[in-house]
DNA sequence: ATTCTGACCTGATTGC
DNA sequence: TGCAATCAGGTCAGAA
């Protein structure tokens, strides 16, 4: 389920909790995510310190920064590394501290010390579980400053609050596109976040037709576009994200926003401005919800 | 270069 | 009740 707002409140969640405790052990129980676990992660994270939570698009990115007073083996081992995280369709990563035992689908377990250091205080453990194994857990050494090279963040999109993200950002990365602006917006590469229900939600709140090519849209209706997309975001994080069937928030509470979806899973029901019959359509193999009379 | 399709997985729901 | 078909929040890799 977690398209932005979600990753965003997990991170929140993340926040207070994991900063600055140490990694006294991972336990890794199955390595067949989208991509393989490398075998080599455990002792790489093993003895680091967490460090920053950062997140892009729908990556969550973990500084780990190196052990102290450790015997380091490679220049690699001395410097900080980020672990990024990817939820995929159906990950959570929570923070357990009385852990319960391990599902069959809790593929991976880090320990945290206390931040005070052994002695006072319980472990805990952040899990992450992924019943669909569309998530991904991948070790980075490179810096910071480097990060936005790696392959998998190379080409996303703008942030949605990235002052430069507007409609001129996107009627200019539309030209010449035959692309329905559905599948344009759910793609990240002009915008990230987005997943399918935000999708026809914000489609909707700005008065697009989904199937309408992305070149065809004129500057003023894209600067609607843009509104929405950070108006739809925005309010789903506020919510404290969607729980439309498993998602669970870090701290355990969930979202509610599916209770206020425009057009999202609404088909045959009536639109809530107009009345009209909400219509659902296949588009890249993904549902899609509109207004037909709202639409255009 | 852009667009489209298949692939990766499990679980909940639907329909016969 | 059982079982098969369908669908679900993501997105990459390769084909067209």
């Amino acid at each position: 389920m977690p398209e932005l707002p979600e990753v965003e409140v997990t991170r929140r969640g993340l926040l207070p909790h994991v900063v600055g405790r140490r990694i006294v052990q991972v336990t890794v129980r199955h390595r067949g995510l989208r991509w393989p676990v490398e075998p080599e992660l455990e002792a790489r994270l093993t003895g680091r310190v967490i460090g920053r939570i950062e997140r892009r698009g729908k990556y969550l990115l973990l500084e780990c920064l190196p052990a102290a007073n450790a015997d380091h083996a490679t220049a690699d081992d001395s410097a900080p590394g980020w672990l990024l995280v990817h939820l995929g369709m159906t990950g959570t990563l929570r923070v357990h501290v009385d852990a319960p035992p391990a599902g069959s689908h809790d593929h991976l377990d880090i320990e945290l010390a206390p931040a005070d250091g052994p002695g006072d205080g319980a472990n805990m453990v952040l899990r992450f579980r992924d019943p669909r194994r569309f998530g991904a857990i991948i070790w980075t050494p490179l810096a910071e400053a480097a990060l936005s090279e790696h392959p998998l963040l190379r080409r996303l999109g703008l942030e949605p609050f990235d002052p430069r993200f507007d409609g001129a950002w996107f009627h200019r990365l539309t030209r010449g596109r035959s692309m329905a602006i559905k599948q344009a917006l759910l793609a990240g590469e002009i915008v990230v976040g987005v997943g399918n229900i935000y999708c026809s939600e914000s489609l909707f709140r700005a008065g697009i037709r989904p199937t309408t090519p992305a070149g065809k849209i004129s500057l003023a209706r894209y600067d609607k576009l843009a509104v929405a997309v950070r108006e739809t975001l925005t309010e789903a994080i506020a919510r404290g994200g969607t729980t439309l069937r498993d998602f669970v928030g870090s701290d355990g509470s969930s979202g509610y926003f599916q209770l206020d979806c425009l057009v999202y899973d609404r088909a045959g029901e009536p639109c809530r401005v107009c009345g009209t019959s909400i219509r659902q359509i296949v588009q890249g193999q993904r549902s899609t919800f509109y207004c037909p009379h709202c639409q255009h």
